[in-house]
Order: structure tokens, then sequence, then C-alpha cells
DNA sequence: GTCTATATGCGGATAGAC
DNA sequence: GTCTATCCGCATATAGAC
């Protein structure tokens, strides 16, 4: 029974887009493309899950969409930390750049989950695109060495791993956690358990 | 219609559930937790839908083991590389025998998507919990340095990545991916091609 | 030890009103 | 632009026979 006092919210579609775009993230980030559904993500954002399909036309479509977002972020952030300089510290900048993403939630991990599909016709077939677009840049754009290269992805997917396990949970109450993250986080440390209170 | 000539195939509990398991490693690491079923399951395994079921309570559950085998598989082949001699190529020879284990199909890739499922109360627990046993293996067995695990476990977390993106399924048809196997799996490039034929 | 038949619940998608 | 109602298929799990 609505009124004029309590009017539907209403607002341009590309604004809502964006708005179920980050509430799927969110969404995809944590229980993967098959484990989300399109009701949690409906929830999130606050629409109804009819919606969200109507919005995308398939779940398949919209976790597509995420995942470009998501990589199209990723893309302009390092170009944002080249832009203010490429000296000697550039590989380390880019690694802080790289887990201040993790703010966004989801973002890295729901790319965790695409490339975790490779075997997916068309989601496989976009993430390897979008991590070949990656590498690319590093190579070409930032300037990388090879085992530069190498190294920071390497560290990228380790960053990713311990993100999705949520080892920081256990921090302050596991001891091997917390041995096991100072190690492989070196300089990130900080960062990440920043986040720990923000998430949940 | 069964006649005495076509017996139904028969067998100890234990060997089938180790079949099962096999065929579970291989299916939970191409499509991970959510988006394998237990009748993919069972197909692969040749047995009926149900009695995959049966024999371990639920999917959950039979996920659990799957990561618990695939746990012991790689704990098992490190001590067995340790055992025959702890040289200065100790590191060298465990990442071999690292990529090895991808011809157990799935094996890593189940562990994989496990990591992804920190958010998960029971199945993260568990994962998180067999990422720190090998943690503390490398440590405390290995005898690695902080940086030598920090390095071996990116490393690992990044040829999990390339192999479940099926990156090397392009080698021959992209000359990026091909660059990118290159540079990001100096010395295994070989072995994971090697693997391409016998998947599919 | 293994199957067939089936109950049940859930999730993506569609129809159509407002 | 956004909702409610609902269809339909699929996947897990159960019942029970052989």
């Amino acid at each position: 029974m609505r009124t004029e006092a309590e009017p539907i919210p209403r607002m341009r579609a590309e604004d809502r887009r964006e708005l179920v775009l980050e509430a799927a993230t969110g969404v995809f980030g944590e229980f993967g493309y098959f484990g989300a559904t399109t009701d949690q993500i409906a929830k999130a954002a606050g629409v109804s899950q009819p919606y969200v399909v109507r919005m995308f036309g398939t779940k398949e479509q919209l976790f597509l969409d995420v995942l470009q977002r998501a990589l199209d972020r990723l893309l302009e952030t390092f170009r944002g930390v080249l832009a203010q300089g490429a000296g000697e510290d550039l590989g380390l900048r880019m690694g802080t750049a790289y887990v201040e993403l993790l703010t966004d939630r989801g973002l890295l991990l729901s790319l965790m989950h695409g490339f975790a599909m490779g075997s997916d016709p068309v989601i496989g077939a976009v993430t390897r695109d979008g991590f070949l677009q990656v590498y690319k840049f590093l190579r070409e754009e930032a300037g990388f060495t090879p085992e530069q290269v190498r190294m920071f992805i390497a560290n990228g997917m380790l960053v990713n791993t311990l993100v999705g396990l949520r080892m920081s949970d256990e921090y302050d109450t596991n001891p091997l956690a917390k041995e096991c993250l100072c190690v492989a986080l070196p300089e990130k440390l900080e960062l990440v358990l920043a986040l720990r209170e923000s998430q949940r």
C-alpha cells in the first residue's frame, strides 16, 4: 500500500546499474559465480531479483560485466600510479595500490573466481584475455622486466589467496596464521589488517 | 534387464570410495564446489548419483574429503622430495614436484577453489588449516627461510592461476599467451605444456 | 554394495502490472 | 524504472528394492 509519502526510489538507469554492479561484485567475490545468487545480489543492492536479471539479461552477463568493471578499475589504478612517476619504487607503489583495491569489496576476489573458471567457454575466454591485458600493461607500459613481472603477479596471486582464505580473521587467535601473514605479506600486512574491521 | 553374463560391478567400499574421490577431485577442480554436481561426479566415477551421496553423506562432506585427500598428497609429495636430500636445489625440486601434481587432474585446482571459499564457516576453516599445514611444513620441516617460503608459495599460486585459466590452451594460437607463460613459468613450462594433451 | 524412483527446495528467468 | 507473482528446471537428498 504505497502512498505519495513513500515514493518508489527511482534513479537513472546508469546509476542503478552501477549500484547493482557494486553489490554483485561483493557477492560474486564472496561466493563465486555459481555460489552467488541473483537474489543475494538484489538484496545487497536493495532491488528486486527479477529486476537484476532484467537489467543484465542473464546472471552470466552480469558476472561478465562485473569482471570487466573490475579489470577496468585495476588497469586504471595501475595507470594512475604509473602517471605519478616511474622510479625504482614503481613495483612497490603498484603493489600497494593493488592491495588498496581490496577496499572495493570483492573486486579482486571476483577476478580470482573468474581465473578459476578457465574451462568455461565464455567466462574462461574473457578472464584469460583480462589477465593478458594486465600482463601486457606490466611489460609494455610499466616497463617491468620478465622477472619483475613474474614476481609482481605471483605476489598478487598470493595476496588474493590469503584474502580469499580470510586468513586475517585468525590473526589474533591463531599464532601460526599471524606468522604466516607476516611472512607472506611484508610491507602489505597493515593494509590487509586494516580491512578486517571494514568487512563485517 | 540384467543377466548373470553382465554382473553389477561390485567392489570393496574402500576401492569404490577412492574411485569416487578421484572423480570428484576432477569435477570439483573444473567447476568448483558450487558449480560441480553430484551427478557429474557420479557419471565420472561410473556409479549412480544417489550412491555418491550415500557414501559421503552430503556434497559438502565429499568436498571436504576431496580437500583432505589433496592436502595429504601434497604434503606426502613434499616429504618424499625432502627425504631425497635437502641440498640447495630443494626449492627447485619441490617446485617441480608441485607442478607434477597437476597430472592428478583437479587436485591443485580443487584446493584453489577451496582457498577462494574462506568465508564459508566449515570449508573456510578446513582450507585455512590446510594452507597453514603447508606453510608450517615449509618453515619447520623443509627449513625454508621466510623469504623462501613467500616466494615458493607465491609461485605456487601463480601456477594454480595459470592452470585454472587454462592459459596453455592458447599457447599455440595466441602469441601473448605464449609469452606470458614463458615469463611466468620458467623451468616449469615444459611440464605444464605436456599436460595439455593428457587433459581432453 | 548399488540401483531406481522420487520428494523437495531453490534459483534463474518470464509475464505483466504500475 | 521497478515491482509482484509465478513457472520451470535442476540438484541434493531420501526411500526402499535387489
